[in-house]
DNA sequence: ACCATTTATTTCATCAGATGAAACATTTAT
DNA sequence: ATAAATGTTTCATCTGATGAAATAAATGGT
């Protein structure tokens, strides 16, 4: 087996083991992966469409995220004064504890899950950090969704 | 944002791009990723139970993922000598040649899409692997299922 | 040997969430 | 002013995961 696929399973398993610990953990229900991402991606306004392209799911599944988390009084659809179709999307103070919350909980999480100290961290995050440029410069994103 | 957040979303968009690009690759349709992550798994016979423990999926998921790669003709069920309920799942001839389609196939896109050199990779790969047994030793795959 | 319990897998009804096409509203370009 | 492009929503549809109950074989105590 060559190093790039045990590499796969390795990250792939880190992935699903912090996915499932993260929605499972929170608070009273379960919540969406995807709405979990999402809070945690809004540390300030954003448009839906710039949200949807960043999460690599489509407009439409992203309508349905906001959905949810606005139900639930932790974020609220204001119209972008620079484009009246466009909505900007912005945690309430609800929301706000909650992503911090998460964001607290889900450090502690991935500490605990891989067992690395602070420093490995440090140079895994700086390798992760080149292969997020690859991929954004690349363009593999927009691949994904055309 | 902690250095464990902006780790956890560069893992994530990785992952997606990954998984994306090699589902949508595979030949003439589309295969749904769980049915690629067992075959790539299966490089030597095993039974059903140990499979859906490592890929932290149901029994019943499993079966149904069993169902559909030898409806292919990608695997076949032989029954365990040792234990006449368990079955032994074992790759066809045409499975092994997906298999190792598919391996080649995602060791390039891996390298392609991180844009990483070999001692890079190599580099990550052995972080990956303490991570991997950390996750494993400390039971965090257990604590899912149950 | 016998019965209860445990283990390995399957069946099936159900569900959640993603998808894609069509609609709608607004902006931009001609 | 009109056509085309853009940002979002609606809705019908689909795929795959879930969990409970069923089946079948192994194990353990008596």
């Amino acid at each position: 087996m060559s190093p790039e696929i045990d590499l796969m399973i390795s990250i792939h398993l880190l992935h699903e083991t912090l996915e499932a610990r993260i929605e499972a953990a929170d608070l009273d229900q379960t919540v969406p992966k995807n709405d979990i991402l999402m809070l945690i991606r809004l540390t300030e306004p954003m448009r839906m469409g710039s949200l949807a392209e960043e999460m690599l799911v489509l407009p439409s599944t992203l309508t349905a995220i906001a959905d949810r988390l606005e139900e639930a009084g932790l974020i609220r659809r204001r119209r972008d004064p620079e484009d009246r179709r466009a909505w900007l999307l912005d945690v309430t103070d609800k929301g706000r504890a909650l992503q911090s919350h998460i964001m607290a909980l889900s450090a502690e999480m991935f500490r605990s899950v891989t067992g690395l100290s602070a420093a490995e961290i440090g140079a895994l995050g700086q390798m992760m950090h080149k292969v997020r440029r690859n991929i954004i410069e690349c363009g593999y994103t927009q691949e994904l969704m055309k």
